[in-house]
DNA sequence: GCGAAGTTGTAAAGATTTTGTAAAAGCAGG
DNA sequence: CCTGCTTTTACAAAATCTTTACAACTTCGC
């Protein structure tokens, strides 16, 4: 369903974070499943707590948040990175791409003994 | 059908571990070729209960659960490595591994008589 | 065929995990 | 600076799993 150089999630609800298998409860697997699958994409808190909660449009609920604290607390130091907050709209699963490298010279080997 | 370096299960009904042989019943021995043949997937319940039991999807019961104690209770002390359980989604069975071995210098043999 | 032994399903009690949410604090945006 | 949204943590409720015992059913041996 999604795969990146950290992450894998299958449609059977296995998700592994660099190479470790992650233990995710049915919920955050739910939670996590539905950002992936719009990964990229603004998901509404609405439509994110209709989908996976069954809540109604317009329910004043932490719930959501909450499940989304708990998920980036399993995906580690990346949570951040991969589930980003939409001020007041929602939340966006961010592809992980690794950082372009920058250009540097070899430095003299003298000075790598430091 | 599987096999590693504790466990020995056969098309015919034949299992071994430790090289002992297991008296599992029918029954038992159908979920853990079941388990065994998704061997790392999880299975969710209502497959293995219409599988195994010909059960109707979303049958609520806990025959699946106490067939899963007894076969734990024969698998000894690995019952829990092998059978392991995806919480509100089934169980699943875990290839046996052994832990990569740290790195060691050798004893002195006059050592090892302790 | 019958009794014994083994197997199986399940109830019920207890244990464990998950989930929802309150409340307080932090932060974004106007 | 204020309002409203997000984050965080803790806790209680709900859901699920484990365990044990027992009754019913099936199989086996005589």
């Amino acid at each position: 369903m999604y795969r990146d150089e950290h992450l894998q999630i299958d449609m059977s609800g296995q998700v592994e974070f660099d190479t470790r298998r992650l233990t995710l409860t049915r919920k955050e697997f739910e939670l996590l499943a539905m950002l992936a699958r719009n990964a990229g994409e603004i998901v509404p808190r609405d439509i994110l707590l209709s989908t996976v909660w069954g809540y109604c449009e317009g329910t004043r609920t932490r719930t959501l948040d909450v499940h989304v604290r708990r998920l980036r607390r399993k995906l580690g130091g990346l949570g951040d990175t991969y589930i980003q907050t939409v001020f007041g709209v929602g939340y966006r699963f961010e592809r992980y791409r690794a950082p372009r490298p920058l250009l540097t010279y070899s430095m003299p080997a003298f000075a790598a003994t430091a």
